[in-house]
DNA sequence: TGTACATCAGTGAACGCGCGTTCACTGATGTAC
DNA sequence: TGTACATCAGTGAACGCGCGTTCACTGATGTAC
């Protein structure tokens, strides 16, 4: 019986914990993530510092929490603005809402954003129960490239594949479960994709387009335009 | 006179100083920027940590050094590669050069990359000294895209572009000091371009290619070859 | 329904740590006559 | 070349801070009979 019968006790627990994490999330984005501080959340709960770890047992187990919470919160509103999408044949509209949003999503907390796919947090290790969460955006890009496959798309330009760069990027080829495999071309077109938007994201956030793009939003618009011309998902 | 008449004091305060930076770089290497600790150098050099404060007014002014430093050491590791191309028209090759010189410096000392283009460290303003140095890597890489469009390069496909968008990446086009400015889609060629190179480089060595591509240096190799030929430096 | 015991949440003090920065000081180096 | 004074480098103690984590404890909640 795991719904119905919840004890006082229980209620409150989840939603403590819920309240923890809650105002981990907000430090996170005035502090950043180095800077989190066991003792800086229960002093605005007012609560004892030692109290949190009823809840948590250690800083390192928050920050997984955090990142766990990052990912799926990530991956929810992606794949929402793909879903929002409802010429579902339409893969360059499906591209480009996903991109904004993850642009999106990182804009509105660059510190969160940077905890995902900024520099590891010092003396950090993330371990492996943050991969499947992480996997959930990156999913959807690999699936509208192998959905631009499958329709028939042309990308740009191919260059020829030694067996190697084949070999290299296996696990992409069946990363999301299709009829066939994913061509190593797509796979590799995935991979680039992929650099480039949260390169652009990453660069755009951590002041590396400074004075060198005047209007992010218009630029940023434009680079995704120039990706799906790249993956053949619509012609220029 | 500058140059001859240096007095012993002069020279000492050189060498500690450039002592006082050589530390701080390793233990940038050893624990990354957030920890770097002004007490930990002093320690490691066998002086009071107060001392150190006769060389840098702050910890924050430390970490100015270390980028301008770092953006220096890059620039001069990227200009070598690429003045080592001895067929200085085979783009190609000076834009493989250039892409693998920035990765191989970034594998090199992971921390320094992420000093540079990682997240930023919490709580530390850069100031506007660190600005000029930056340009140097990408100026180098603007630069080859703009000989490539001199040499009449085709990209692999171009999108039209509004007028806001030429507006929004103006500054890029008269980024290197040419004759002509760049053509609006080379310039977003080389946005495209950077963002993917340092993208593809700061997803590899903050985890995010882990169980996707298994061979990195072939795949990363690849990666770059793709984008000489969607730049149209060389034909597939 | 009521009692006895076990479980759990939260407290507050404490441990031990390292940090950036300041300051009055000593002694060495440099400079001007 | 020698002396008098100014400048500078380096010291060691101290200030004040915040951190993660532990631990013995009190009082409330849950459970079994």
């Amino acid at each position: 019986m795991p719904s119905a019968p919840r004890t006082a006790r229980a209620v409150a627990r989840a939603e403590l914990t819920r309240a923890i994490l809650d105002r981990a999330r907000e430090q996170l984005a005035e502090v950043g993530p180095a800077a989190l501080s066991v003792r800086a959340i229960a002093r605005d709960l007012g609560m004892a510092s030692s109290a949190v770890y009823r809840y948590f047992p250690s800083r390192d187990a928050l920050l997984t929490a955090l990142i766990i919470d990052g990912y799926d919160d990530l991956g929810a509103a992606v794949e929402a603005a793909d879903a929002g999408v409802r010429q579902r044949r339409r893969l360059d509209l499906r591209f480009g809402a996903v991109c904004h949003a993850v642009r999106d999503w990182a804009r509105a907390d660059p510190h969160r954003y940077g905890l995902l796919y900024g520099t590891p947090v010092p003396g950090y290790a993330a371990p492996d129960d943050t991969v499947a969460p992480a996997t959930r955006t990156t999913s959807l890009l690999v699936s509208i490239v192998a959905a631009a496959q499958e329709a028939g798309c042309q990308p740009a330009s191919a260059t020829t594949m030694s067996r190697a760069e084949i070999a290299a990027i296996a696990p992409l080829t069946s990363f999301v479960a299709l009829d066939s495999p994913i061509d190593p071309e797509f796979a590799l077109r995935a991979s680039v994709v992929y650099a480039t938007l949260f390169g652009h994201i990453s660069l755009e956030l951590f002041g590396h387009f400074h004075r060198a793009i005047l209007d992010y939003d218009t630029h940023f618009a434009h680079v995704v335009d120039q990706m799906a011309v790249d993956l053949g998902l619509r012609t220029a």
